[in-house]
DNA sequence: GACGAAATAGCACGATCGTTCGTATACTGC
DNA sequence: GCAGTATACGAACGATCGTGCTATTTCGTC
């Protein structure tokens, strides 16, 4: 990796970090170029406009999302295993230290989706992709024996993204200490619905 | 009503709007002042403060919503039927055209959540009181006998929230048009959940 | 109709926004 | 050692931010 590449990584990454307290408006050239010992005009010609680095913030989350939530999940036993593995990487991202200020999804979701533009079709794509791996996911336990043959799928996916959202906005704005108890209590319920 | 307070209230009123859009910090006094067709200085005059706007903004939106929400719900007779229109009215509220970029309350929590003050205050303030509502409109469905006597309260008003604020955001991200099916549908099983 | 108060406008401020441009330094292949 | 490219910097741009002052207009009361 050349020195650009890894000075831009290291310029998303804080991003990441900033973009999560303060939202992507907030999160300014100014402020990233000082936390990170930058020039505000060398660190800019990393990127060419606000608007393309949004992107590659984005983009970058999207992937860490990929790699911290799906990926380990993908290595256990398909069925109820994968989807419980899925379900706490998923509240553990939530809590990632990397991202002080709660899913950086959630807060882009809420921040681009009146916008139309490239950073709402990044956006929407990853919940697309979301929600069919957990319909995926799904299919299989039904395959696997785990779960009823008529479990409506989609459903199933819609109610464990109720499950994250409200876990991590009961979290994050309530600091609700049952809100891990209450989350996992939803999704067993949910899980025993399911059930064969 | 003097000619202050209406003019306040018309500025709070197009707050509402460009801030459901914009977020709380993309409102800015310059734009605000543009579309309501007032100088800045005028229009800053009202409020002495951006913060301070952001709170009246805030409360009025809070206002707002218990008497769109809250305030029908009660005129509905105690248990089920209560539980029913109030969460209608809250799938309506999302809808408002007066929030044309979505729930307000959605995007302020998610801008708040990690900036202590009186905006988080409030707004933490306000879910208290939501989550409330719906634990004391548990309870007397309990009483009423609609609900099963060993009920979850706080798991249910949880279980609202949640589906809520899935419904708010596959609606406002992904436009998706099943969201009202499928929010209706998981709060169907809820109630079936929770009957005695 | 005059007067005091309330409401609004005008103008300017320092700060910061995203962006541009010319330049200096560091690294690369010849 | 030199040419050329990649990387970063510094200074400055026009625009806009929130905010402070001072006029000016509008309004209710006598």
């Amino acid at each position: 990796m050349g020195k650009g590449a890894e000075t831009r990584d290291r310029i998303v990454d804080s991003a990441l970090r900033l973009a999560s307290r303060d939202g992507f408006e907030g999160l300014t050239l100014g402020t990233l170029s000082t936390e990170l010992g930058l020039s505000k005009s060398g660190l800019f010609a990393h990127f060419g406009s606000k608007d393309e680095l949004q992107l590659q913030v984005l983009q970058a989350a999207v992937n860490r999302f990929t790699e911290t939530v799906v990926r380990p999940a993908l290595a256990m036993p398909r069925g109820e295993p994968r989807i419980r593995a899925f379900f706490e990487n998923w509240l553990g991202w939530a809590n990632d230290p990397c991202m002080p200020g709660g899913c950086i999804l959630v807060t882009a979701a809420v921040e681009f989706d009146d916008r139309p533009g490239p950073q709402r079709d990044v956006l929407a794509a990853a919940h697309k992709d979301r929600v069919a791996f957990m319909t995926k996911a799904a299919r299989l336990a039904v395959e696997a024996g785990h779960f009823r043959p008529d479990l409506d799928l989609g459903q199933f996916a819609f109610d464990m993204d109720c499950i994250a959202l409200g876990y991590h906005h009961s979290q994050r704005l309530l600091r609700d200490p049952k809100a891990g108890e209450r989350a996992r209590f939803a999704f067993e319920r949910l899980l025993a619905a399911a059930r064969a």
